[in-house]
DNA sequence: CTGTTAGCGCCTTCAG
DNA sequence: CTGAAGGCGCTAACAG
């Protein structure tokens, strides 16, 4: 059986109240030496406080619900990272929930999260991730953040990459290495990170006197597969161009394999960017050119906040966008205008 | 406020007794009536129990924790999927703990995951988790089950992969395609995974009647780096060569950079094989030829024993060891002999 | 079929 | 400086 405070308390000839006392540090209420005197038997005894028990009456449980789509999208190891070591430096465990950006999903684990009175929640919704989901999670006056996702709910936090300017910068050095017809793959249409980049693109390309031809962009869904199919359908277009901008990473590598069965060498030929900068833009041939999403701060500052939140010490509401970053490999050729 | 069972029961005009029999679904004891009516006020205020309160008087959380190095090594995302599928299926959630494999950090969660009273746990330590830790846990009485590790430890059950059989396998192809000379990254000695691995490799060259030219194998880590400055020290060697057999797949993408940069030709002049499968591994160039470990499966059998051993129908030391899967991609060429 | 009573382990007034 | 008593929300004998 576990020791409990009661089982300190007896051996200390004291109440329990005393030992509660100098567990949680009330530094007035007990003799210095009967604190030290107890203190050596909780700690002779090993004994630990049962944080359930504790929490029950607290309403404080020390645990976090995460809520992601999919671990096994490459993306998000890293958040998951930053925020795990940052809720661990601040005394709270994570619960891993993988949604597949299911609603039904999603809705039932904010329920479960809620019974189990997690001290607050981070939420990477699917794009429509419905009213209803929200307004549980408002209502139930847990605090929470909106990781990777800008959605505008009055009070709400978030914290995310600024797409809008990461695929801006990613275009505008293409530009400036002298290529002009660039084409786009894309991510779905519904997805509010592939229209941030979508739009930083066309942004791009305008600011810089490029018109932009719609038909140049096709629409794929992020993952290998879709860059790969979106890589033949340009291909096929009655259109030059001498580079490929890649809504992220996955997609590039896509398309660098459709690329490598027709034997059109990059970026000799043609030249391909990404954007997240997962591990593996390291790891291709050629490496891959991209936007580093700054995945592990992400996760770090979505925690950060949420620690705020539950300390009572912001009121909610804050924004946090993050900055991506141009790293710079072997993707991306320079022409001669 | 949150509605309680107190709630429940006054708005029906019963004792809470009777509404924790509804809610548990405890057949006997109630009317007909009086349960629908109870189950009616339940849903119309949506209520559901608090799994603290539950907690604290059963003694069960309906969470698991789970303890890996780390989860952006790309080798463990698709493991903790299948830990959580299947942990969700059955009612469970889970914590997720990085420890980076260091001793102390798995001290640290053992006991936290004990003190909030995780019904069981799911760990893969560190190479030399020292017994203290392994003790620590058998002393908790809390049920765990080792994944990824081959530990000898009275009464533990344990989930891995057949490192010896599958890299077995993975060099008696490279010999069927006519290969003799076969060079070897291993990984870290102290590692139990690249012990058997190395073992496989040993067993594949003397069955077939191939002399184990020790200096043909060099040790790295597991990780990209190594494999890169292994395939370096290879090329150095004094000894012809026509494959290289990795530990892993992100040495052999390693060693794949190395050969890009020397300018020599995979397959054609250097044939290389990975280990693991990770997703990744299909989308180098050339895409690598690899045994596919099952890790979702293994996350999925840990999990699975441990439910079993939790509902007290598995009195543990159960093994179980999956066999890998040979994947054939493009990084190897027959030779003739 | 239903209610009463007693905790689970801990924290928190309120007395002494 | 210390203890007694009550309660967090729920389950589990034990009585009716």
């Amino acid at each position: 059986m576990r020791v409990t405070i009661k089982d300190i308390a007896k051996e200390a000839g004291v109440s329990i109240t005393t030992v509660s006392r100098v567990i949680n540090n009330k530094t007035e209420g007990v003799g210095e030496e009967t604190r030290e005197r107890i203190l050596k038997i909780i700690d002779e005894k090993g004994y630990t406080p049962n944080y359930i028990a504790r929490g029950l009456v607290l309403k404080k449980t020390q645990v976090v619900g995460v809520i992601i789509p999919d671990i096994m999208n490459p993306f998000f190891p890293e958040i998951i990272r930053g925020v795990e070591d940052t809720a661990a430096k601040h005394g709270y465990n994570i619960i891993l929930c993988n949604t597949d950006s299911k609603w039904d999903k999603e809705k039932e684990y904010i329920k479960l999260l809620i019974d189990k009175y997690v001290d607050g929640i981070i939420y990477t919704g699917s794009m429509q991730s419905d009213r209803e989901n929200i307004e549980e999670l408002m209502d139930s006056s847990i605090p929470f953040v909106f990781l990777d996702r800008f959605v505008h709910v009055d009070g709400a936090s978030y914290v995310c990459d600024d797409g809008v300017a990461g695929m801006y910068e990613m275009v505008s050095y293409l530009i400036e290495e002298g290529h002009r017809n660039i084409a786009y793959i894309s991510g779905a249409r519904e997805s509010s990170t592939a229209r941030d980049r979508l739009e930083g693109y066309k942004k791009a390309l305008i600011d810089h006197g490029i018109p932009f031809n719609p038909e140049l962009v096709v629409h794929g869904d992020y993952k290998m597969s879709s860059g790969k199919l979106g890589m033949g359908e340009l291909l096929k277009l009655p259109y030059q161009f001498t580079a490929v901008a890649c809504a992220n990473d996955l997609m590039a590598v896509g398309a660098l394999d459709t690329l490598h069965e027709k034997g059109i060498e990059v970026p000799k030929e043609i030249s391909i960017t990404g954007y997240d900068d997962i591990y593996l833009a390291g790891m291709t041939y050629p490496k891959l050119t991209t936007m580093a999403q700054a995945k592990y701060s992400l996760g770090v500052q979505a925690m950060k906040l949420l620690v705020e939140l539950m300390d009572g010490k912001s009121t909610g509401a804050e924004e946090i966008v993050l900055r991506p970053r141009l790293v710079v490999r072997d993707s991306v050729e320079r022409r001669r205008i």
